[in-house]
DNA sequence: TCTCCCGGAATGAATGTTCATTCCTTTCTA
DNA sequence: TAGAAAGGAATGAACATTCATTCCGGGAGA
């Protein structure tokens, strides 16, 4: 129990820090301080802030993927799929800014790029549902006959960059204006 | 003249590096070494490493905007209009790698979000001609009525994801797939 | 024409700081 | 009380920046 507690302790330290001042403006140290543990401590539970950093990407895909897919329901029509699927995806992001900024930050590194390599071209699991949802777009012609990466970027560039906008205080998202900006995106992918 | 080379080379070093490995895959002795030059000669240029880093991005706007803004007609229709800017912009971007690179590092670190603060709420020049186009556009009532700031990210957002998958190699853009992404697009934010 | 200085430009070893990581000590827990 | 867990000072590597020293071009004087 104490144990799980402290692992805890030092993810959400982690992610916190990591998510307010990118990767280095969290020194292990601080990260200690905030999660109330020696600096050694953390090392019991990650081999390396490397390992530690990957692993907390992990564990937030883990933990929002069911988030995202709630309620998606493949029989449905294309368009209301899409629509379902981006509008939740907005909205996690927005009502978790800390995992959000992390997120970013994660996939503005060298560990993101090598993560998007695996997902885009290896034989990675993790955009299962967003993968099928464009193929299957593209085979009944619904969908603009694009390569599936230029699909995701039209789909998910928009989205990244208002939720980063929101969160920053550049704008105020409502859900009306969330409806209407994934209603544009479905606008780029759909012929 | 040897004092510009000078810094020209010291310039080209930071660019290569920086984009290459990030800001902090490019230690100042690092790039006295790629330039040719002393260690303490760079701080005869430049005051310190945000500085230069600052300048450097200055530099590369004044550079492209010239560059992107070519053959702009602002007499012409919208639609027109929008698709010449943004085809430029991807192509200056894809003829421009390491540019390319540089740019996002820049926009996806704190320099980027002081910039982009000014940028959009603050009274800086800069996107004059994609503001106007964009004011153009809704009062027209040819674009959606939305946020200026959701159309930028919509218009440029998937602009952005695309120059990037393409210079990671991960998709292959020809004049062809450019021309139908830029309309996607437009799709994104026409009414 | 040749020599000798002078001053700015360039240099790179030295400095001080920041950090990830280690490892010995102390504190729990069973 | 043994053994595991936690703590945090110590270590050493990596860096940005400084500064005492060297270099070099050109002008004055012989």
């Amino acid at each position: 129990m104490a144990k799980n507690d402290k692992r805890e302790d030092i993810v959400r330290a982690a992610l916190e820090l990591i998510a307010e001042n990118g990767f280095h403006g969290a020194p292990m140290a601080m990260i200690a301080e905030r999660a109330g543990v020696g600096a050694g401590t953390i090392y019991r539970y990650f081999e390396n802030k490397d390992v530690m950093i990957t692993e907390l990407f992990q564990e937030l895909e883990e933990r929002s993927y069911p988030l995202i897919k709630e309620g998606y329901d493949p029989e449905k029509p294309l368009r209301e799929r899409f629509l379902h699927l981006n509008t939740a995806l907005i909205n996690y992001f927005i009502k978790n800014p800390i995992e959000f900024r992390f997120i970013e930050q994660f996939f503005n590194s060298p560990y993101g790029v090598a993560h998007r390599r695996d997902t885009l071209l290896g034989t990675k699991e993790g955009c299962d549902v967003f993968k099928e949802l464009f193929e299957d777009g593209i085979t009944r012609q619904v969908m603009k006959d694009l390569p599936i990466v230029i699909l995701f970027d039209l789909a998910f560039g928009p989205i990244l960059a208002v939720a980063r906008d929101h969160i920053l205080g550049f704008i105020a998202l409502d859900d009306v204006l969330i409806a209407r900006t994934v209603e544009a995106c479905w606008d780029a992918i759909k012929r």
